[in-house]
DNA sequence: TCCTGCCCGTGACATTTGTCACGTTCGCGG
DNA sequence: CCGCGAACGTGACAAATGTCACGGGCAGGA
């Protein structure tokens, strides 16, 4: 019988990560060597423990789940990713596939699933729902640029686009064009339904 | 030595609410009686497992937490609500304790603290963070009238005014009148600041 | 009974948004 | 070297947003 699998845990919120904890000791072949709130702590959190598996929320300080994955896939291959995260979002799942995570669970996912997941990522195997897989095969690349992507982030926070303009060292012409090619693409009726779509799509 | 307090877990996330599961379930005067996913499961699951707390997530598909915590203060009032969310909003806060909840936690309170934040409820006391209570006095009562509110949530979802006053039943003048109305009232400086500042003040 | 505030609506007008055409510069790939 | 697309910018114009004044109906409280 081999040694357990050695888990580092990444969650913002100290009670999911407290609860996840509780969770997966109760498998006698898993074992937590480490629990960190901020996503800019794993990876130095990863090599003293030596952990094989390293489970990330996608939204932490720091640096967020995507990020990390693709730090910990660069410099310390040996601890493999698998994203937990509440949102199901297709483009969250390419990116994290991109990034080079082994694998990708939701919140809706049942309890008893978390530690198998494990167990496969822990052997090498990638582990990601068909149905998202699927969806996010479907929702396709991103049309936006980068900087209509950009400016689209930025006016999502409500402001004007003097203030989007100010903010980003352009014109409001600029700006205005980049909008209006960014509710173009994604079909919106307005600045906000486009913000909402490519979140909705991962492009954002 | 008295009987373990009998728990109810509502969370609409499999993962969460198993973890909970877990973690709560190491405490030897805990028993948990129920999960569920879905608000409107509560009151009947509650009922027939003669829950002492009820663990309540906020958002959840069927009801909200907030509108389950009202519907068990009125008819199971034995049955002690604590809330349990992501969102700290102060709004949140005050609604909880008019609907009638005992007390109310966030995803960021160490794990540890779970246990006995349930304890303290299943004895008649309350539980609230003093931080959430003092910004919560602070955040004051919504400005915003019913309608006002109403507005402003569906113009959030990114709609044009003619969507809204479609959506709603009234004129376009009148949903431009409401939404002037609650930008002026918010302060902000255009429709989507405004549903994000009543968002986090707990306005919507 | 009267006053107040909310809700509804119309109309006029100023401001902002969004579209479109056009042009220049730059980097990248064929 | 050339073509193409992205990024930047200007200007004109239509559509939408937001403000404001005004008025009527209704419910609730003094």
């Amino acid at each position: 019988m081999s040694e357990p699998i050695r888990l580092l845990l990444a969650d913002d919120q100290a009670l999911v990560r407290g609860a996840l904890a509780a969770l997966l000791e109760l498998e006698t072949d898993l074992t937590i060597v480490a629990q960190v709130g901020r996503g800019d702590e794993v990876l130095d959190a990863a090599r003293e423990t030596n952990a094989h598996v390293a489970l990330l929320d996608v939204e932490m300080p720091g640096a967020d789940g995507l990020t990390v994955a693709g730090i910990l896939h660069r410099e310390l291959p040996q601890c493999r990713s698998l994203i937990v995260t509440t949102f199901g979002r297709p483009g969250y799942l390419r990116r994290a596939m991109e990034a080079g995570a082994s694998g990708f669970v939701v919140k809706d996912t049942p309890a008893a699933q978390l530690a198998d997941a494990v167990r496969r990522v822990a052997q090498g195997l990638r582990v990601v729902d068909p149905a998202l897989a699927a969806e996010s095969l479907a929702s396709g690349v991103s049309p936006l640029t980068q900087r209509e992507a950009e400016v689209l982030r930025v006016a999502a926070l409500g402001g004007t686009v003097g203030e989007i303009a100010r903010e980003l060292h352009l014109s409001q012409g600029t700006v205005r064009n980049h909008l209006s090619a960014a509710i173009g693409k994604t079909g919106a009726r307005n600045r906000a339904d486009a913000a909402a779509q490519a979140a909705a799509n991962g492009w954002l």
